[in-house]
DNA sequence: GACCAGGCACATC
DNA sequence: GATGTGCATGGT
């Protein structure tokens, strides 16, 4: 590991110990990283709570459901009518190819799981990543708005650097380690969530002593 | 009542 | 191939 993630990590995980994504099983990891895109957690728990009660966390039920009931039981998570034919997506992807089984679809290597993922409408890279990382439980580096804000703020990567950019720059510092990514990547976003927003909240920071001269550094625009 | 949260697809240039 | 816009809710 590198010196810069070393000091990182060892500030992060001493301040807030260790993190976990908030799901019981696999699909409800799958489920909470569709209806968390563009929008904040809290409003993420209450859409997995409606899920639950109605029985429909179950790929079989999210491949059955209709559109507009399915996006009925989201509602809290906005965006509920897209984000309800982006879960059926995924679910009739598990139904029509995997047989039905998470397992079936778990068993390819990160790169191809990866791609099968990114094929799907309404899969992007973040939230590929996410279900590769902590519902198939492979070693891919999550790149979330979070990690962009906390690095480009302290110069450790340039403002203009992508998401593949940024991936390989946390990739090719680490031991590819389950555990590591999944840990690094949940306190990034908790300290990104916690100090590191459009206004940063640099008192009581974990990593404050790391900034540079003169403070947070200040992009035109986010 | 404006702003914040902060991914993806698609149209357009 | 970069840039802008629509998608929707709930908390501050």
């Amino acid at each position: 590991m590198s010196e810069l993630h070393d000091g990182v990590y060892a500030r992060l995980l001493a301040h807030y110990g260790p993190q976990s994504w908030p799901a019981e099983s696999p699909l409800e990891v799958m489920v909470g990283a569709v209806l968390t895109q563009n929008t904040a957690w809290r409003n993420v728990e209450q859409a997995i709570a409606n899920l639950k009660d109605a029985g429909a966390l179950r790929v079989e039920a999210l491949d059955k459901l209709n559109d507009e009931a399915l996006a009925e039981l989201i509602r809290p998570a906005g965006y509920h009518r897209l984000k309800a034919r982006r879960l059926k997506n995924l679910a009739r992807c598990v139904v029509q190819q995997h047989d039905g089984s998470l397992e079936a679809l778990f068993q390819f290597d990160v790169e191809s799981l990866r791609e099968q993922l990114l094929s799907l409408n309404g899969i992007g890279p973040e939230t590929a990543d996410l279900i590769v990382l902590y519902a198939a439980r492979k070693p891919t580096f999550v790149v979330d708005a979070h990690a962009a804000r906390v690095f480009k703020r302290h110069g450790w990567i340039e403002f203009e650097a992508d998401y593949h950019a940024i991936k390989d720059f946390f990739e090719s510092g680490l031991e590819q380690d389950l555990a590591l990514f999944q840990e690094y990547h949940a306190l990034i976003a908790r300290v990104g969530n916690e100090h590191c927003r459009k206004r940063p909240q640099c008192e009581g920071c974990p990593l404050r002593d790391l900034l540079p001269e003169g403070g947070p550094l200040e992009p035109d625009t986010f």
